[in-house]
DNA sequence: GTAATACCTAAACCTGACTTTAGGTCAAGG
DNA sequence: CCTTGACCTAAAGTCAGGTTTAGGTATTAC
């Protein structure tokens, strides 16, 4: 068994050391073991750090994080939530993706708009065409952007 | 010409007044017309709104949209800082994609954990295995959430 | 004329996620 | 011995991005 100082994790993951502290002090370490008042970090804490990354990237915030990892110490009775748990967040990435592609469009729109500004050295002329006779490509990056 | 109430743009927009009001505080519609004291929105406005919530969606702070709403008051001598805002709006957006695609892999992996720790019963099964001889697609999956 | 709406400002307040500060313990090295 | 380094706690501070509050104005509806 091998158990890592909280500098060492901290290196390990390229974290503050403040950071992991808020975190075990929010509860995101529930069996989180110690040796003369020291944090010993094992396996379990790192796999649940990876799992933290990952929600935390997901939008889910700390306090339902905590849940979470509650969940897993109150053993096979809490599986059906926790599965439900990441298929929510599955939902809400895929969500997220979706509103990123459509800003991505806007951005798209944006960086052609410009390079044409500069060509032309003004952007009145893009302006007074925005309707629809503009490249069709260009055009649906804009509209893209709105749904 | 037409112009919107400060009401009409929060509904179109599905934003609380006090939003608007804040973004107006802090320098984002530098062109904002009043009349007795009251806002104008005009379509220069809604445009910006549109472009405010893009890159904001991009990660972009409220003081950096600021600058940008500036630089489109400036003119034509900003063309070139407006549109390097926006490629470097686009690689932050792509580095966000490719990071979520690997939360969305730790995700499906999870989701797959514990669909399998149901069927089982336990999750200990699955634990023991973890090296190398579970799926090929699902240890992928955990891989890919790594780097 | 008076009451309901829709707007206005400045300033205080709120939330989440940390970070900083101040003061303390403990083990190893010179 | 005593100092350095790595750890500890509790509590206060910070920061972004709003939201709420308190008090006021102007227009419209009866």
């Amino acid at each position: 068994m091998c158990s890592y100082s909280i500098g060492q994790v901290a290196e390990m993951f390229g974290l503050p050391i403040s950071t992991l502290r808020y975190y075990d002090k929010e509860g995101l370490f529930p069996e989180l073991a110690r040796s003369a008042g020291r944090r010993q970090f094992s396996d379990r804490e790192i796999e649940a750090l990876r799992v933290i990354e990952c929600l935390k990237a997901s939008g889910l915030e700390i306090k339902d994080i905590k849940q979470f990892m509650q969940w897993c110490s109150d053993g096979p009775s809490t599986y059906a939530a926790r599965r439900q748990l990441f298929e929510d967040r599955r939902k809400a990435v895929e969500e997220e993706m979706k509103q990123l592609q459509k800003t991505m469009d806007l951005l798209n729109y944006k960086c052609w708009y410009y390079e044409t500004a500069m060509k032309d050295g003004t952007e009145d002329n893009i302006q007074d065409m925005l309707p629809d006779n503009l490249p069709a490509d260009i055009q649906k990056l804009y509209d893209n952007s709105f749904r």
